[in-house]
DNA sequence: CTGAAAGCGCTTACAG
DNA sequence: CTGAAAGCGCTTACAG
């Protein structure tokens, strides 16, 4: 099979004829450009000006393959399967946007994955050494891929998880304190005068982040010696579609409420189009808080009051704990506190 | 200076251990896994046994070495410098999963990296063999980034572009017929009835999509003998903010429109929003279409008519070009055909 | 169909 | 401070 070859451009620049040019050894150039402090500074000003004038560039397999060392993380962001095309979550894009330029600020590249929880990815980018470490991040039922998580450490391979943070976690994670958030919802709709909270979103055991906002408003509730009504609880995924459908069969039975709170913006926005598509105005009849702080929240209508997660500080410490690992360093799970955005949904 | 190895890995499987096990020689374990056919089929399936048994992966900065090529496509993203960092525009953010999804289909890994227009990128990604190929994909002022463009094709940079499709322009583009877009736009509006139009949007040169979206509306109003008043389009940049602003400049001067054609959907977003607090109904007062077709659009209140753009054919078809040159075929520049969905924020 | 060997372009002890 | 040399782990003519 003949490979074209890329016929056009110029044979590839070397460090050996920037050694030539700049007469001294082809480690030498390797020193310079590695930062070496071996050098000589008028040698290493030749060597630069012959970098720069034949625009040369060290060649990262090479130069991996010697140091053993990528200069590059992974991401890999497991994916509903149910997911259609253009539809990833909001909350995810924007981490992976802060991951990028974490990245970026710490001199890695990032080179970024789909991936089905199903799928059978493992450490594949690890083993073969395209990437250092790994970023997980993702959606879907926990359990089903706790396994494999210890499997990644069993292996030795580093990276990092961001979700719920618990005690005894197989690897590093980095997350939301997701309770906090939810009392945080729980406290502000209290304040609002509000008692008959809908809680939308899966608190099952699959889904330990919903499950512990679910837990964190109901705690709120608690301290003012309500509680969180088990029939205004309605399962859903983190969709607007879900969001519609979990607030249309609240409606559908009957029960009485005067707040939702969504286990996500998205669950959020497609609750608030159910509800004004029954004749139901927010925040009159029903206030309505969301969980995230996507973009969306503020161009909807009304704008959501959310619970915002720091995507910007979160994909820094990502990056953070994994390139320690890299290093050899420890790293610790942790969790960011987030913080409550109050919008027209929840205040008249 | 002291790199700590990853100590808690085995060290690392090579092809030549899997030789070995398998009783053949390392070139004979390199051809199994190239998929080479000059290779006895029990011999192939002794390798592919070892291969499994020893979870071998082939060493990427080895291979790439020697083949030069990286099996490993670069997306860069220009963002606005003004941007904020949880706000990356929704349009691009759909191209990158479309097109990290195409990658996954072709077999490549693809790295992610934003830039500033006015950054010294250039083809750092290309020359250091990181990546085969560039995908550019970025909005800001086009004028300011033409030359780097011309330079990358002397330099045989493997690259793509997407955006507007010029005649004779530098490289190849793939992008949206945003004229036929404005047409669509202006057509739709004019069948409600509406013959006082908006354009909101910056239409100079430097920015040729919002310039042809903007033509092409004019157009479609010039069949139907009326034209695009000059007093009433108002330059605006592809965020809420200044879509809010722009629609606010347009009630300030009090000129009489009945319908407002933006040149994307965050436009049209901020636009409803200002001309909804000025006491204004949409569509009733004034109908509104948006451009781009993003996930937005459908949450927002009312939901947004809007010209879409196939961003999951966008990103094939980038990747497919991309790698049509890197194999040294040909690839041409060509416009993808957007379509209209119609929702409340037009129709009553 | 298979093996021995060269070589991709670096980095880094080692010797001076 | 600098150079000569080994070697990272592959792929692919070349010879059989």
């Amino acid at each position: 099979m003949v490979q074209a070859r890329r016929s056009s451009k110029k044979t590839r620049v070397t460090s050996l004829d920037i050694a030539h040019r700049a007469g001294v050894s082809q480690a030498t150039v390797s020193r310079v450009l590695r930062g070496s402090p071996l050098v000589n500074a008028d040698t290493r000003c030749r060597v630069e000006e012959a970098v720069r004038e034949l625009n040369y560039k060290v060649d990262r397999h090479a130069s991996s393959l010697r140091t053993q060392r990528a200069g590059t993380l992974a991401l890999l962001l497991f994916e509903d399967p149910t997911a259609d095309d253009s539809h990833i979550n909001p909350f995810f894009l924007a981490m992976l946007g802060s991951i990028t330029r974490a990245c970026a600020r710490h001199g890695h590249d990032l080179l970024v994955s789909f991936q089905q929880l199903s799928d059978d990815w493992h450490a594949d980018y690890d083993d073969s050494m395209k990437a250092d470490g790994l970023i997980l991040l993702g959606y879907g039922d926990y359990l089903a891929y706790e396994s494999t998580l210890a499997q990644l450490v069993a292996q030795g391979t580093h990276f990092v998880r961001w979700g719920h943070v618990w005690p005894d976690q197989p690897g590093v994670t980095i997350g939301c304190d997701n309770a906090n958030g939810g009392r945080l919802a729980g406290r502000h709709l209290l304040q609002l005068g509000r008692r008959r909270i809908a809680f939308l979103g899966n608190a099952s055991d699959g889904f330990p982040e919903f499950q512990a906002r679910h837990r964190g408003c109901a705690q709120a509730l608690a301290e003012a010696g309500l509680s969180l009504a088990a029939e205004l609880q309605v399962n859903a995924d983190s969709t607007e579609q879900a969001g519609y459908e979990a607030a249309r069969a609240l409606l559908a039975h009957g029960r009485s409420f005067d707040a939702v709170f969504a286990a996500s913006d998205l669950i959020a926005i497609g609750a608030m189009r159910a509800l004004q598509d029954a004749g139901l105005r927010v925040p009159a009849d029903v206030a309505v808080v969301g969980f995230d702080g996507t973009p969306m929240a503020r161009f909807c209508n009304p704008p959501l009051t959310t619970v915002v997660q720091d995507t910007t500080t979160a994909g820094e410490l990502l990056v953070q704990a994994l390139l320690a690992q890299v290093r050899g360093e420890d790293a610790v799970s942790l969790m960011l506190q987030p913080t409550l955005d109050v919008r027209a949904s929840s205040i008249a």
